[in-house]
DNA sequence: TATCTTCTTTAGAATTATTCTAAAAAATGT
DNA sequence: ACATTTTTTAGAATAATTCTAAAGAAGATA
């Protein structure tokens, strides 16, 4: 049944390509990181978040590399940043169109179709500008 | 003329009016932040930029006390807090309903009539939660 | 006005999220 | 394997914000 161990069997691997055509070399961490964002359903991550989830699957990636890696990530069009708290910052799988609830009772985040949710009337761009992007965070609260 | 010196001229009468209704005591930093705050149009400051603003005007007042009368302004529904940016907070003297152009280049803040924006096919809020606000953010770049 | 009580202010320490630094480790090319 | 370029990382550094405890005002009262 060949040799794979736990060490040398790749988590997933679909992340090497998907680093690769990013631009960034497969190693190790970043493979396991992807491995963890890239793998199920869309997420929303802090840095700290990630890095707690990893380090409780026994994987050891410091919390500098997570930040690097996340904006590494987000730089290459993998992740998108999400700013709805003052605090901490969100990083979101879902690179398309679509917009957030946010649960201001427990910092979490959904997300909302793009096509559900339309914002019509923005004004034009102040002189010079160009819109980059309309964010529509609908906050939310316990009843 | 009265006696009013540098001293004891009140820098905003409406101001203490203000500061009551909404059950503050209008100590001299209250005042003269809230001076600054309501006198003219509507503005978007930073906890620093208001500070530096009266700190030029040569006014004494502590960051610690900008920090915190930002707070109980907004709490007191004088001010609303804008979440836009990942590292500095921001707060709007227009507490009606509208929304943002925010500039990224130069982070500065630019509001949009309520009137003139509209956002439809807001999902239902998920069990138990209710809709507290609908921020929508147009993050506009130069050209 | 003198006094008491309560609320505010403040300097500076503490906290928190994030970034930086410089050196060790790993990846890639030859 | 060797040389070169990237990465990773521990720990220091930064920056925004909050906390703490003590000193200072405000308001109420006698």
């Amino acid at each position: 049944m060949g040799k794979a161990t736990r060490e040398n069997s790749s988590p997933a691997p679909f992340a090497a390509e998907k680093l690769r055509t990013a631009g960034l070399r497969p190693t190790r961490q970043r493979m396991e990181l992807a491995a963890h964002l890239f793998c199920g359903d869309d997420r929303h991550v802090t840095a700290e978040s990630l890095h707690d989830e990893v380090a409780r699957a026994g994987i050891k990636v410091s919390l500098a590399t997570v930040y690097n890696t996340l904006h590494q990530f987000t730089a290459a069009g993998l992740l998108r940043q999400v700013v709805v708290d003052a605090v901490r910052g969100y990083f979101d799988t879902n690179t398309g169109d679509h917009q957030h609830f946010f649960l201001e009772d427990e910092g979490t985040l959904i997300d909302i179709p793009g096509e559900a949710i339309q914002v019509a009337g923005v004004p034009a761009a102040p002189a010079g500008m160009a819109v980059d992007r309309v964010d529509v965070v609908v906050r939310v609260k316990r009843t």
